[in-house]
RNA sequence: GACCCUGUCGUCUAGCCUGGUCCAGGACAAGAGCUUUUCAAGCUCUCGACACGGGUUCAAAUCCCGUCAGGGUCACCA
């Protein structure tokens, strides 16, 4: 049966490569039916914290990745001394002692060429000759991460290996390790890196790099998965919109190329708006129902939710981040909209009008108009909107933007009679009324 | 510096294994247009790449060699 592993170090938050590559450890071991195995590398008791733990597991349960087994570690130094003091034994390692007298115990690196068969590059080949003696357990008692490593995946029955290129040169060294200790060899596979915009790796520098960053910027964890599948694996067939669920039928390693990939946030957010238009309004309230309470745009277990849903699917098909809601509708939520000065002088200062428009006059004329509806719905709406314009021989659109502007403080949002309906008679008529004089 | 990995539009990629169907296909971005009530979406179009140089071959993005470029690793960090 098929065994893989996601051995995060916990001493930082689960970032964009870390992500990537706990997708497709995730990914294989769904498609081959196997398990997929959570490992914290805590060995570092330094650097090595609990919010950081929380922190990654966290992200990869948003993610959607449930594993099957998880083991730390730091519970596990027993195992690594006893594996260390067999190497010993054995002959295969010394202990060097440092000036307080401390002992390590260090592998003798045995001269020789090593081939790997990676499943993503082929065979590669090393020389062992180049790699100095490697220290298995420090002088404080703690193993090192390629022997730790090495001992873990053995006993955990790792069968593929799955981790990012950085790790190449750490292929030898565990090869090596391997076989000094008799374990039977997994398989490799060593995933391109992904870079930043600037050509190296991906830094804070160069964009956010925590997954749990992504999260609070608003986009989906589909999207997210979706797009980091596209980086540096290809099903063919100009496929590009693949949601899990068929990327687990469609995932074969052979697939995974061989360049590393450039993180570009302008097809997140293509691919983010893609999965925000399709997705299901109810999922998305409820996403945005604790951002909309952070700003008191609605009081906890107080506000109509059939109203939030109409309001959703109203934007939906526009948010390239699921936060942009909070900003774009605020309107809806706020007793007066926060104005945009440019646009009000631009479509709402009479002094900037053609001669013989009376734009407050055609305002208090279309209040008198909204008043009057026999049923205030959104086709009565625009059809007595469409009248007046027709009466007072302008283009629609001179009188749609400054009626825009009025209502929302802004030049863009969503068609203009939706927003009346559902911004209501009274509220909209008061924030025209404040134009007609 | 040594060792290792990689090189197709600005970016992600298809094609490469099994040379001809590729004067290289798709997507994002950019530009133009349609639609129109602004934005977004949608639709149409445009721009744009086989790193370079040698081979092999009737024929090379595809095979071979070299060069160059980019990246990674060289810790008692993981």
């Amino acid at each position: 049966m098929v065994r893989v592993r996601f051995a995060p170090s916990p001493t930082g938050n689960l970032h964009i490569g870390g992500g990537r590559t706990a997708l497709f450890n995730w990914l294989f071991s769904q498609s081959q039916k196997g398990k997929f195995i959570l490992r914290i590398e805590d060995t570092d008791k330094e650097r090595s914290k609990k919010e950081f733990v929380d922190e990654i597991l966290g992200s990869l349960q948003w993610l959607g990745f449930n594993w099957d087994e998880i083991y730390y570690q730091s519970e596990r130094f027993e195992a690594y001394r006893m594996f260390a003091d067999k190497l010993l034994e054995a002959g295969l390692a010394y202990i060097e002692k440092s000036p307080e007298g401390k002992e390590a115990i260090i592998y003798k690196v045995p001269a020789q060429k090593i081939k790997v068969d990676d499943l993503i590059r082929g065979e590669i080949e090393f020389d062992s000759s180049l790699i100095k003696d490697q220290v298995l357990i420090k002088s404080d008692g703690t193993p090192t991460y390629n022997f730790a490593c090495v001992v873990d995946d053995a006993q955990m029955n790792i069968t593929h290996i799955i981790r990012g290129d950085d790790h190449i040169s750490n292929t030898p060294k565990q090869v090596l390790l391997y076989k000094a200790l008799g374990f039977e060899l997994p398989l490799f596979a060593h995933l391109p890196l992904i870079m930043g915009v600037d050509g190296g790796r991906l830094s804070k520098r160069t964009g956010a790099t925590a997954i749990s960053d992504y999260r609070k910027m608003g986009y989906l964890p589909e999207a997210l998965l979706n797009y980091l599948l596209l980086l540096s694996w290809s099903p063919g067939e100009n496929r590009e919109l693949i949601p899990v669920k068929d990327a687990v039928k469609l995932f074969d390693i052979k697939n995974i190329n061989k360049t590393s990939a450039t993180f570009d946030l302008k097809k997140l957010d293509w691919i983010n708006n893609q999965y925000l238009k399709n997705a299901d309004p109810e999922q998305l309230a409820d996403e945005l129902i604790p951002l909309l309470e952070a700003r008191n745009y609605i009081k906890k277990d107080n506000f109509d939710r059939r109203y939030l849903l109409s309001l959703v699917k109203l934007f939906q098909a526009r948010l390239a981040r699921l936060n942009d809601f909070v900003d774009w509708a605020d309107f809806f939520f706020l007793d007066e909209p926060v104005m945009d000065e440019a646009a009000v002088r631009k479509y709402l200062d009479p002094s900037g009008l053609p001669a013989g428009r009376d734009l407050p006059g055609e305002l208090g004329v279309f209040v008198k108009r909204l008043d009057n509806l026999v049923e205030f719905n959104v086709a009565n709406i625009e059809s007595s909107f469409r009248e007046l314009v027709v009466e007072l021989g302008i283009e629609a659109k001179q009188l749609i933007h400054p009626i825009r502007v009025a209502l929302t403080g802004k030049t863009i949002g969503p068609g203009l009679f939706e927003v009346i309906y559902y911004l209501g008679k009274e509220t909209s008529k008061k924030r025209l009324l404040k134009w007609v004089k």
